[in-house]
DNA sequence: TGGCAGTTAGTGAATATTAACTAACTTTGT
DNA sequence: ACAAAGTTAGTTAATATTCACTAACTGCCA
């Protein structure tokens, strides 16, 4: 568990990190954000690694939530795909400063300790969604002409690319309601 | 026109990015891997953002070569599209350090001049890749029932999130052949 | 009264950059 | 033709700044 301090020294770091990237997330920028000193910070965190896991881990809880929602309930295929869109769009409106983690595999590039704990998200979810559309394959809902692997790379690639195009925007449009008009051609390519 | 000097200091340079990511470019790793001292790159550059600029210099003239080449020969669109692929794969195979450019965006975050010229890249391919697809559709040729701009999310996502992936691997497998069969769904997927 | 959460004032290491200088060249004026 | 003047590409030493982090102290509250 962790305290209210805790919980804003992330969430203030997240939004570091969305306005100026990695490297604007120090402790000096962090505390004075906050409203605290420096040395405040390291009596909540033992240092600013431990900073970065939490931020990790709370992408972790969000996402995987998101996909494992989608496995384990009796939807059409179709419908566990477009899910995954709109609760995507929903999340990251609601938390646009978790759009700098979705492509974090940049920015924590340092620490072999946050590689991989990157990579056990990302993996996972790869592993639901390819479940998913391999499912959907055998049922004969959706196409069966490319390989799973191949549709997976199609569909998240095509999430990650719009959400970051939100970003480089400044998050200056509605992404749930813009994002509709994506989803909906998503499913027109993958349905048989 | 740049120097010997210059041409090996833009190339050491994306050698650190890609090993240790943008953390890993300081002028001290630089000079030392060249084998000179610290301030003898300040012979060869006026600061280190003139070293991060031909860095994107050098990925513009890269990739507006092969977005151009397509967009005026006389291919079909989706032999384009197929070009457009294979030329990418082609291009980061030859030059694996190319592939933490065309993720830059995440990296270049603080200099706005650095931004800007990113941003001119990016927006002047997808310019490209969306005028190639309209073509594609009025010739009867791609499928229309979507626009323009979503095939080119779901094209441009694709490409780059599997790229991501062969970097993500630790380029350990071979980009160009693996790559033969996501071309195949591509094409299978926008084509009428 | 004791521990939690804050402070001030510092640390050493790393950062990009500059200063002062030098050896080896090329250019130029006579 | 040749020496003076200038350029090029490097050196070592030092700069100011920023980084994560620490030691020692203080106010507060259960």
């Amino acid at each position: 568990m962790q305290t209210d301090r805790q919980k804003e020294i992330v969430e203030v770091a997240l939004e570091l990190i969305t306005e100026k990237g990695i490297q604007g997330l120090t402790i000096k920028n962090l505390s004075k954000k906050i409203g605290i000193s420096e040395p405040a910070i390291y009596r909540h965190f033992d240092n600013k690694i431990q900073i970065l896991i939490s931020i990790l881990e709370f992408f972790k809880d969000n996402t995987e939530q998101i996909f494992k929602k989608e496995l384990n309930n009796n939807d059409k295929a179709i419908d566990k795909i477009e899910h995954l869109f709109t609760r995507h769009f929903a999340s990251f409106s609601t938390t646009p400063s978790l759009v700098s983690v979705i492509f974090a595999e940049e920015i924590f590039r340092n620490e072999p300790m946050l590689i991989e704990k990157i990579s056990e998200v990302i993996n996972k979810n790869d592993q639901i969604l390819t479940a998913i559309i391999t499912e959907g394959q055998n049922s004969g809902e959706l196409r069966s002409d490319m390989d799973a692997k191949n549709l997976s790379i199609v569909i998240m690639g095509s999430l990650r690319l719009f959400i970051k195009k939100w970003q480089f925007s400044g998050f200056s449009f509605d992404l749930p309601l813009e994002g509709q008009q994506l989803v909906e051609s998503i499913k027109l390519i993958v349905k048989k």
